[in-house]
RNA sequence: GGUCCCGUAGCUCAACCGGAUAGAGCACUCGCCUUCUAAGCGAGAUGUUGCAGGUUCAAGUCCUGCCGGGACCGCCA
């Protein structure tokens, strides 16, 4: 519980105590009742809008009940200053001694402050990345995986159960072509000139290891034999190659998935005609024609009968087919398999992380997770608008066709991973957001990356110094988790303790919201505060951390520092990236 | 035509699932500065939150309609 709710809590008791007392009525609903920091700091440390939510149904004047609650609240023992204030706003001021109380529990629980259990262990899975076995990973998929992976990580924090999952499409046309575009390259292999690949398969360097692989492995065997002799082989072989090359690109970003789930194994195991057995029982299932979409005119249409999912039922705009005209299955219905798949698994919460362009997509499977759980289910979908890359300011124009796509691996390679990570979860990610190459790597103020690694790292650097008068047992967390923090006292060491100490509710309210990038936005504020603090040292020599005269003010000031540094470190272990020693 | 996302300071973006005077950074103006290894520091100015209604004690936030940008729209995945 982080210490809003702790305050919400006794607030709670306070008017239950006033309702007993006949001071209230009985009926009144409690729930919206909040305990929140105030915006602006000179309203104190903390601020609720009990009066204001209680006052009309009990029929009383709000600032006369703020009132009434102001005296309540003022015989808490940490409370040291109680204020009604605007339209019936109750601010409080905490003492200092609880504030240094909440510094030790930061250096007693290190890089664990912060985790909640508002999950209460419940059991979610996060898909993302799930990007077609067939080819490299280019920049596109990069905020997906990162997105996934921080939201699984804040999941966690938050004390969820999370499974993290790839999806692999390898049962659609797009490996058939694939497993064409080997076979050409292993017939280069063996020494055919193939000249320029043809239009309609995938020219790209990465498939001359595969043709040469196969052409190591089995020789000339399959060039004699027709297409539907080899196809299913060559397919097999390129999507294994296909997810070593994914799975490299991942690791490289930092992620690393617990669980990969083969669409063709869904399908050959039967799952797609299973679920839609289930939804034919239960009437979902009907043989009709769709409407053309208005005012498109798709330049072949014409009517045909078609396999479709009662998907308006559940919210959709419209009916979805299910099975192709060649007799298999759509995308849809194999996704429909999967999402039972994962249903049966637990997972009565799911959350898939897609691009912008499946935002198409979302009502049908939300429809389809409804229908098959009996509505048991909850499914989460994650749309991560696009990323438009820059370079000092320009645009960089990618097409495919000129092959002048970047891929993620350029990517990390030219920036680096923590700073790929840090970046792509600095905006919400349903707006499209810039992604300079150039500025993130500046060292300066409107680089965040650098700037909150610049805050541990200026820590850490802080802790090494002082090394020259303490041991280092003296600057392990646990020591100073006892020191006397009474020296403690200036304005903006107390306000840095204050940001700090909203660290759990930032985690709480960034899981509860699913929004990681709030995770940067407190990272940056933190930093910022403690810069500030360290520049006010240059100003003036009392405020610097190390007094080599003065042993406990030094000890006092150091844990401030250390508490810091492991908040920082905390925050970034949400975002999957290293807490740095030293920037050079 | 429909669905979804976005629209906030000159620019890039926040605003904690309704709260008080809408905030940061950059850019701009004015001062200061040679380091607890470090990005210079401090101060100042900057708004009809796209538009119009509605709900509420309270709306950038919720609802309705419009305008603008983006993504998508029957057997691609």
């Amino acid at each position: 519980m982080n210490l809003f709710e702790t305050f919400r809590a006794q607030l709670v008791t306070i008017v239950g105590e006033m309702i007993a007392a006949k001071a209230l009525p009985t009926d009144l609903n409690l729930d919206r009742i909040t305990v929140e920091p105030p915006r602006d700091a000179s309203h104190g440390d903390l601020t609720t809008n009990a009066a204001m939510v209680l006052a009309g149904p009990a029929g009383l004047k709000p600032r006369e009940l703020a009132a009434k609650i102001a005296e309540q609240l003022q015989t808490l023992p940490s409370v040291m200053k109680v204020e009604v204030a605007g339209p019936g706003f109750v601010n409080f001021e905490l003492s200092v001694a609880f504030w240094h109380d909440q510094m030790r529990d930061i250096l007693d629980q290190g890089v664990a402050f912060g985790d909640s259990r508002i999950g209460q262990g419940k059991k979610v899975n996060v898909e993302y990345v799930s990007a077609n076995p067939t080819g490299p990973l280019h920049v596109a998929h990069a905020r997906g995986a990162v997105t996934g992976d921080a939201l699984a990580l804040l999941l966690r924090k938050a004390g969820y159960d999370v499974t993290t999952e790839y999806y692999i499409n390898d049962a659609g046309s797009q490996v058939d072509t694939l497993a064409r575009s080997a076979y050409l390259r292993y017939r280069e292999a063996l020494g055919e000139t193939i000249g320029e690949i043809p239009e309609g398969l995938y020219p790209g360097d990465y498939l001359i290891d595969v043709g040469k692989a196969l052409a190591a492995r089995d020789g000339d065997q399959w060039l004699i034999l027709e297409e539907d002799q080899w196809l299913a082989e060559f397919r097999k072989f390129s999507v294994a190659a296909m997810m070593d090359l994914v799975r490299d690109d991942l690791q490289c970003l930092g992620v690393v998935q617990d669980v990969f789930t083969s669409e063709k194994a869904l399908v050959d195991a039967g799952a797609v005609d299973d679920v839609l057995q289930t939804l034919s029982d239960k009437g979902l299932i009907y043989i009709g024609a769709l409407e053309p979409p208005k005012g498109m005119k798709p330049d072949d249409w014409e009517p045909r009968p078609q396999t479709l999912f009662k998907a308006t039922e559940f919210g959709d705009d419209t009916d979805r087919p299910l099975r192709k005209s060649d007799g298999s299955w759509t995308y849809f219905a194999n996704d429909i398999a999967y999402h039972l798949d994962k249903y049966r698994r637990g997972f009565n919460l799911m959350i898939d992380v897609f691009g912008a362009d499946h935002g198409g997509y979302v009502k049908r499977m939300k429809a389809a997770t409804t229908a098959i759980s009996g509505g048991e289910a909850e499914l989460e979908i994650k749309l991560c608008q696009m990323v438009h890359l820059m370079k000092g300011g320009e645009p960089m124009r990618m097409s495919k066709r000129s092959g002048n796509f970047v891929t993620l691996r350029e990517l990390i390679d030219e920036v680096g991973k923590d700073v790929v990570r840090f970046i792509m979860l600095t905006r919400s990610s349903d707006s499209q957001m810039e992604f300079d190459l150039q500025k993130v790597l500046e060292q300066s103020r409107d680089n965040p990356v650098f700037y909150v690694q610049y805050a541990h790292a200026r820590c850490r650097s802080v802790l090494r110094n002082a090394q020259e008068a303490l041991s280092v047992a003296d600057l392990e967390p646990s020591h100073l988790a006892k020191v006397p923090l009474a020296r403690i006292d200036d304005p903006a060491e107390l306000e840095l303790i204050r940001i700090m100490a909203n660290w759990p509710r930032t985690v709480e309210a960034a899981a509860t919201a699913q929004e990681p990038h709030r995770i940067a936005y407190y990272l940056n504020d933190l930093a910022t505060q403690f810069h500030g603090l360290w520049n006010m040292g240059k100003d003036d020599a009392r405020l610097r951390f190390i007094h080599s005269d003065d042993r406990e003010l030094t000890l006092a000031r150091l844990a401030l520092v250390q508490a810091v540094a492991l908040v920082i470190a905390s925050g970034l272990a949400v975002f999957g990236v290293s807490p740095m020693e030293e920037l050079r």
